[in-house]
DNA sequence: TGATAATAGGACACGCTTATCCATTTTACA
DNA sequence: TGTAAAATGGATAAGCGTGTCCTATTATCA
């Protein structure tokens, strides 16, 4: 469903949005706690920035954070940069004539799904992905906690733990 | 939603099932009927016989035919070659554990829609989708049917008004 | 039995996604 | 003002899906 790299950019994301409001967030950092390759978790940083969901400043103390209030962030716009969703608006075997009378024979489900998903993309806010994510992981058992590495919202969820 | 690979298999098959039962097609017919490489579209076909869904007969008055009747071919023995359903069992963000308190953000949503897809693909038949091509091809006004090249059924369809 | 028609299969090329590495630019801080 | 820290950007490469081409194998027919 998703591609790689948009996968990464959810994650990053969520995990940006559970950490204290303001904070500057390095690439390095990031892609180390999240098991994404560090170089290239930084070009898809560069792009949500290009997008206009995070901010960049550079040098000493920079980092990345969010441009806006995370539920003020659609999940569709920090997977529009990477998906073509235009795509999943075509006829799923291709036909270039598929509506109405000519709808190939998978038109009704393809439809469906596609307008789940899209409403999807739309409604959900990165408020509730990272709120949703913090509360699992309270909600987990500290062993099972254990074997996750690689989890958006484990930092924060730690810090919040020990302080 | 399918590779490209996959929706050219998906279209041959339907096309194969709406011809003349036991008729063996010729893969070059097929490719240049649906605008499919041709050359590329013969190691489709290949795949499908060993997926069992085709017979093949080589030599002279050679070509490819199905395997059994087309309401016994279920629309995931087409599909299954060459998409790896076992990924779309896994977590959509790529975590490591994702069920019961450690579901992702995204759990219930793609669950949803896995299912959806999972389902039509174990009980859409064969028999269905080139049923349903035809009777879409008769519906349609002859202008329409005009612009369509390299639909499944197209020749089936021409025959069976002309004879 | 030879020619021809067809599938089968291997080698290779292209483009896109994923990934790595290095140089450049910008900024804070000592 | 110099140095280290950080994002930015370019070049490059591996891997996979897609597509082409050529040869081998098999079967029919004259």
């Amino acid at each position: 469903m998703f591609s790689q790299t948009t996968e990464y950019a959810i994650r990053a994301m969520i995990d940006i949005a559970t950490r204290p409001e303001g904070e500057n967030v390095l690439a390095a950092q990031l892609g180390e706690s999240l098991g994404i390759p560090t170089h290239y978790l930084s070009k898809i940083l560069q792009q949500l920035v290009r997008a206009r969901v995070l901010t960049s400043v550079r040098g000493r103390q920079g980092g990345f954070s969010l441009a806006k209030p995370a539920e003020r962030i659609k999940l569709k716009e920090i997977v529009a940069p990477f998906e073509d969703l235009r795509k999943c608006e075509e006829c799923i075997l291709g036909q270039p004539v598929c509506s109405d009378a000519g709808a190939c024979p998978l038109h009704k489900f393809w439809a469906d799904v596609r307008t789940r998903y899209l409403e999807e993309l739309s409604t959900k806010t990165l408020k509730e992905l990272s709120e949703f994510q913090l509360k699992r992981l309270g909600a987990m058992s500290a062993s099972l906690r254990g074997k996750l590495q690689s989890v958006p919202g484990m930092d924060a969820f730690k810090d919040s733990r020990t302080k």
